[in-house]
This record gives structure tokens, C-alpha cells and sequence, in this order.
DNA sequence: CCGCCTCGAGTTCT
DNA sequence: CTCGAGGCGG
């Protein structure tokens, strides 16, 4: 096949896609691809055309904005058309587009209006004499539907404009949702079992296209105006800027985060903050349109086909893409959870490359039927965690695969369970290598004994060598043992060495979280140093005294006996004990403690937490808590409906607290324990 | 028994 | 950050 046919060919296939997906974002409003993906292919589009302009042909999607409006409402001419924007990707693009537009105006000073690119639907609004006559959606940028009755629903929007205003104008802008009322639609719409809205956009596209404008009128939809479409009778003014600030006088909402710059650098600035800044905005955007400022410049520059060349939309990175899932791998947790995550295809979401991504259990997978095989869209999920949002069913090719989790262990082999009501699968060897492993990391980790120098990498190639088999036989590594492994050097060693020697002496909590006990976390085990100053002492508890603690029930206070009975922790702690690693309360530590001393007695109902719960944290404080008031007595708390105590506590002149000076005595105990 | 809240466990990438 | 589970109050 010649160039040329290649390119014809190329062409035709990505006129075909684009139409489909154009099809799907503006008449069914449920895309496929990210806009990212969408951009990517009307720019490869384009670029084919410009080197053979002789292939373009009027029905090309380079030759029209969008898709035909949808005939259900009445149509709308717009007088002047509602165009789309180039997009630039980078500050090289950005940079590009200043060139090109600096030579054309022969080097002249140039300014510009930034303002965020919001990510909803833009409505061409008619004022006659004063009063709101037409609202329209943009449509093919041509023609457009008629949604006046919609839109007078939308509170920010004047149904009329004052006397001064031009008699006859168009006003542009972008109708949207904001992030919280589209949470809340969607949290409604999930009570009443509707279909979910996927992004606010789509949200405020379905809510202005309802057949009943009563039911627009029940959605917080909002407004932005971005500039003046046309007017007539009257002169506007010269500066885009101006005509803004104009606009705004009229009562028009104006985005408040506008900015004029003096200089490229100013706009690129401007483009930063915002990329940075942009979860905190209270309504979705997706970039940044730079104007010029100047009317009579932009008039000069005119348009390219049909895209102005005084603007610009300078993009958001994406925070969407799709990729395929080539396949779904096991990890195996330090509780013998069974933890599948996606391997996907790496792709460029929001900067950054994403090759993997959690898919928490084997129920998850099949609830959202993500297949082996499939395309996906992910996302990062608040900044950073990658997920997969939904498989993309229309791609399928059939040679997708059901996702089953293993019968056995991908480790070691041994039975995997998945107890009864319980979402986990669970791998059944308690010695299972993969586990060992992780209950060392744990171990190591930042929140438990904090060992420094030893972290994920060199746990793992400590336990590789096979110089540790458990947490317990770090103490016991010697010095030529560290310098045998590869990639350790003298330095490296003696610093590993000092650190586990310090962690020797961390607080009784950590140790017990360290053990990895499962249910037991920091929170946990900072509970349980309240009630028992030794990890003997807390071996030796019983179920029913643990679950005397409040907050611990009966999953929780077994969990902590069964440990204490298998041989191979007995052994752990037994080696910890021998390393003279500490398992008591510091005595000191305990000494310290700001209520120490102290013995409270509690009367009455208290409001914050039951009285349980208030002895709990005196303890944990370390003060008593008693039942009677007596002599050794020395604060009296006194709630709502006090008994008899108070009357005794006044008779031998105890000090009474009420329940707020209680509380802000714990809460200032506590902060003296950080 | 159900809903609410808090905690635990596992996770990605720079 | 997300999902699941445990604990607890109504």
C-alpha cells in the first residue's frame, strides 16, 4: 500500500472514532474515552489533514464543533457561532500559540484575561429589551436547542438586566453543577435506585436537557458567564477585561477567580497555581482559557477553520484514562489476607504513570464486572490512589476472562478459605512465607518498633538470605552476618545495628501492635496499655476480663487470647524477652502520667461518653478510679442527676469537677502525653 | 436487628 | 484513600 492510501486509511479510521465517541459524549452523554483520549484523537486527526489538505472533506469532524442538536426541544440559530478552543497540553504548546499569535500582531504588547475552564455546559443566553428571551445549549455550535424554560430556573441567572444594558444582546456561558450539589443529587438518586450520574458535567447536561423544567428547577445549578456573544444599540467595550467587569455590573455571575495578565509568564503562573490548587475548587474544571484582552487584536487575529486564534484552552493534565487490564495478581497479607490488584498497561493519568492498581477482593471484581483482558477507566482517587472506575463493555472482543481467586495459595500452596459472610479469601498456613514476611515488615515498620535501616527492601532480603525467620530474630543478627549480604557496607550495618538496639526500648503499645495481632492496631494497643502494664500480663487475659474494656468485644478479645496461644509467637516473644527487648510499662513512663496520684470518683450521667468509657481514659492517664468517695479521694466529677456522693464529697471538702472541667482536664492530660 | 462511627488492613507512586 | 468489620446505641 502507497503513503498516501496508508494516510486515507488512517484518516477514515479516526473520522469513524471520533464520531462515535462525539456521538456518545453529546447525544447519549455517556463517553467512553477521557476527554484526554478525545483531544488526543481530533489533534492526530488534524494533523493528517494539514499535511494533505487535499483529504479534508466537509463532513470531517475538524469541520463542525459537535453533534446535531437533539430535536425534542426547538431549535435555535445562534446569530454568531458558539465556538470550540485549541488546546494546548503544555507550557511548550502555550508558548507556541503566544509565537504565532505575537507575529501576527508584528510584535505589539499584548494582555490577556485567564479564567478557568469549568467543565459544564455552554448556554447562549438572548436578552430583548431588558428581559431574558432565549436560552440555548451551544449544539454543533450553529444550532442549538431551545432551553429558556430550563434555564430560568436556574437562580443565577437574571431573567432581566437592567436599563442600561444594550437592547439586544447575547451573553455565553457555562451552566453547571457544583461538586457538593452533584454529591448530594447522586446520594438521592442512590435511595430512589435511579441510575447514578457519572461526573457532574454529565449531571448538569441531564438536568438542563429534562422535558419538565420542574425538575431542572429542583437541581443547584449554577452559572458562570464568560464573555458577550453579540450586542446591539449600544457600544461595548474594547477590552475583554472591561466587558467582564461590565457584565458583572448588569448582574451577571462572574467567575471570581479571573485574572488579567501582563505576560506570558504571568499566564503560565497563573496555569500553576491552579493545577496545583485545583481539588479545592467547589465545581469541576478542566483547564485554563487564556484570551487576549484586546477586542480590536482579537478581531485582527480572526479564526483557523473554526476555532478562534485569540484563545486557548490550556488543559488540566488528565485525571482519567483508559488502559487495558493485562491481568489480576495476588498478594498474600500478613493476616493470610488474599489481596488481588490489577496489572495494567502503564498509563499517563495526572502526570503520572499508573501500572497498577488495587482491587480489594474477588466480590468487589465481580460487582463491577471487571473481566481479564478488559479496557478500563482509571482514575486517581483524591490525588493520588489509583483505581479502576469501570470496564468498558463496549470494547470487548470476548476473549476476556472471569477473574476466579486460586483455590491454593499462590506462596505456599495451602488451602485458601473464604469464611462464611466474610469478603476476604484467606490462605490457611499460618507459616505461609508471604505472611512471615509481612508480619516482619509490619514489625520494622514507621508506627511499631520503627527500626530504621531495615524497611520493606531489606526485610525482605534479610528473610530471603534466611538470617531471620520471625520478628524475634533481628535481635540476634551479628555484624558479619549484615556485612555477608550484598549492597551493605560498613556504615549501612552499624546504623542497622544502633537501631534495633534503640527499638529495644519502645513503649509497651508499640511492642503490641508490632506483634501484629490481628484486629490490633495502634489505637488498639494504646487501649490495652491502659488496662495491662505487661505483655505477660495481657498473655495471661482471659476473654471475658478483655472484653470488660470498652470498645473490645468478643472478635477482638479472642483474637488477642489465640495469639498468645500459638507456639510460634510464644517463641517470638520468648526471644524478644531474651534480647531484653522491653515488655512492660515503662515505670517511669507510668510515673509521668499527668493524672498519676490522682483518684476520681464519678457521679451522676455524664454527656460525652458513658462512665465505663471516662474511667477507661483516667486509667489510661493514669489515675484511679473509684466507686465511693472517701478520703483518699481527690476529684469528685459531677454529672447530670448527681446521688448522694456529692453531698459526702462536700462534707470532707473534695474537690468537685463539672463535666466540661473534666473534659478539658483529660483533653489537656492527653496533650501533655505528646 | 439496623444504622452509625471508628478502627484496621492493604494500597500506589514519588 | 477505600473497603470491610467490629463495637455500640437506638
Amino acid at each position: 500500500m502507497g503513503y498516501i492510501n496508508k494516510v486515507k486509511k488512517r484518516i477514515a479510521e479516526v473520522r469513524e472514532a471520533i464520531n462515535y465517541h462525539n456521538y456518545r459524549y453529546y447525544v447519549l452523554d455517556s463517553p467512553e474515552i477521557s476527554d484526554a483520549e478525545y483531544d488526543e484523537l481530533m489533534r492526530e486527526l488534524k494533523q493528517l489533514e494539514d499535511a494533505n489538505l487535499d483529504l479534508i472533506t466537509p463532513d470531517s469532524p475538524t469541520q463542525r464543533v459537535g453533534a446535531a442538536p437533539v430535536e425534542a426541544f426547538g431549535v435555535v440559530e445562534h446569530p454568531q457561532p458558539l465556538l470550540s478552543l485549541a488546546n494546548a497540553f503544555s507550557d511548550e504548546e502555550l508558548e507556541a500559540w503566544y509565537r504565532r499569535i505575537s507575529n501576527l500582531l508584528g510584535g505589539r504588547n499584548i494582555d490577556f484575561v485567564c479564567e478557568l475552564k469549568i467543565d459544564g455546559l455552554a448556554v447562549a443566553l438572548t436578552y430583548v429589551n431588558g428581559l431574558l428571551e432565549v436560552g440555548a445549549t451551544r449544539g454543533d455550535g450553529y444550532r442549538g436547542e431551545n432551553i429558556t424554560q430550563n434555564l430560568r430556573t436556574v437562580k443565577s441567572i437574571p431573567l432581566s438586566v437592567p436599563k442600561e444594558a444594550p437592547p439586544r444582546f447575547e451573553v455565553r456561558g457555562e451552566v453547571y453543577l457544583p461538586k457538593t450539589g452533584f454529591k448530594k443529587l447522586n446520594e438521592e438518586r442512590a435511595k430512589e435506585g435511579l441510575p447514578l450520574f457519572a461526573n457532574p458535567r454529565n449531571a448538569a447536561a441531564g438536568s438542563v436537557r429534562q422535558l419538565d423544567s420542574r425538575i431542572t428547577a429542583q437541581r443547584p445549578l449554577d452559572i458562570f458567564v464568560y464573555g458577550l456573544g453579540w450586542a446591539e444599540g449600544k457600544t461595548a467595550p474594547d477590552k475583554h477585561w472591561e466587558i467582564m467587569q461590565y457584565l458583572k455590573s448588569l448582574g451577571f455571575k462572574i467567575n471570581p477567580n479571573i485574572a488579567l495578565c501582563q505576560t506570558i509568564d504571568e499566564v503560565k503562573k497563573y496555569y500553576a497555581k491552579w493545577v496545583k490548587e485545583e481539588e479545592t475548587i467547589p465545581y469541576e474544571a478542566d483547564g485554563v482559557v487564556v484570551k487576549i484582552n484586546s477586542i480590536p487584536f482579537q478581531e485582527e487575529l480572526g479564526y483557523v477553520g473554526r476555532e478562534p486564534r485569540w484563545a486557548i484552552a490550556y488543559k488540566f493534565p488528565a485525571v482519567q484514562g483508559t488502559t487495558r487490564l493485562l491481568e489480576i495478581g495476588i498478594n498474600v497479607g500478613r493476616t493470610g489476607s488474599l489481596n488481588p490488584y490489577a496489572i495494567l498497561e502503564p498509563v499517563q493519568v495526572g502526570g503520572v504513570t499508573i501500572s497498577h492498581a488495587a482491587l480489594h477482593n474477588e466480590e468487589d471484581i465481580h460487582r463491577k464486572d471487571i473481566r481479564i483482558g478488559d479496557w478500563v477507566v482509571i482514575q486517581r482517587a483524591g490525588e493520588v490512589i489509583p483505581e479502576i472506575v469501570e470496564p468498558i463493555v463496549s470494547r470487548r472482543t470476548g476473549k476476556e476472562k472471569i477473574f476466579h481467586m486460586p483455590k491454593t495459595c499462590p506462596v505456599c500452596g495451602a488451602e485458601v478459605i473464604k469464611p462464611e459472610g466474610e469478603a476476604m479469601h484467606r490462605c490457611t498456613n499460618a507459616a505461609c512465607p508471604a505472611q512471615a514476611l509481612e508480619r516482619i515488615k509490619h514489625f520494622v515498620s514507621l508506627g511499631a518498633m520503627d527500626i530504621e535501616g531495615i524497611g520493606e527492601k531489606m526485610s525482605q532480603v534479610l528473610f530471603e538470605a534466611g538470617l531471620i525467620k520471625d520478628a524475634g530474630d533481628l535481635y540476634y543478627l551479628t555484624k558479619d552476618q549484615l556485612l555477608s549480604l550484598e549492597r551493605t557496607a560498613d556504615k549501612s550495618v552499624s546504623n542497622m545495628l544502633s537501631s534495633i538496639e534503640k527499638s529495644k526500648d519502645r513503649p509497651l503499645s508499640r511492642v503490641i501492635f508490632a506483634l501484629g495481632i490481628p484486629g490490633i492496631g495502634d489505637e488498639t494497643a494504646e487501649l490495652l496499655t491502659g488496662h495491662y502494664t505487661s505483655l505477660d500480663e495481657l498473655s495471661r487475659a482471659t476473654p471475658e476480663k478483655l472484653q470488660e474494656i470498652p470498645s473490645i468485644g468478643p472478635k477482638i478479645a479472642d483474637s488477642i487470647v489465640a495469639f498468645f496461644r500459638q507456639e510460634q509467637n510464644k517463641r517470638i516473644i520468648d526471644k524478644l524477652r531474651k534480647a531484653d527487648v522491653r515488655l512492660e510499662a515503662e515505670k517511669a513512663e507510668a510515673k509521668e502520667l499527668p493524672l498519676a496520684g490522682l483518684e476520681f470518683v464519678i457521679t451522676g450521667r455524664l454527656e460525652a461518653f458513658p462512665r465505663p468509657e471516662a474511667e477507661a481514659k483516667i486509667k489510661a492517664l493514669g489515675g484511679k478510679a473509684g466507686s465511693d468517695v472517701t478520703r483518699k479521694t481527690t476529684h469528685l466529677v459531677v454529672g447530670e442527676d448527681p446521688g448522694s456522693k456529692l453531698a459526702r464529697a462536700q462534707e470532707l471538702g473534695t474537690k468537685t469537677l463539672t463535666e466540661s472541667e473534666f473534659l478539658e482536664l483529660l483533653k489537656q492530660s492527653e496533650n501533655k502525653l505528646k
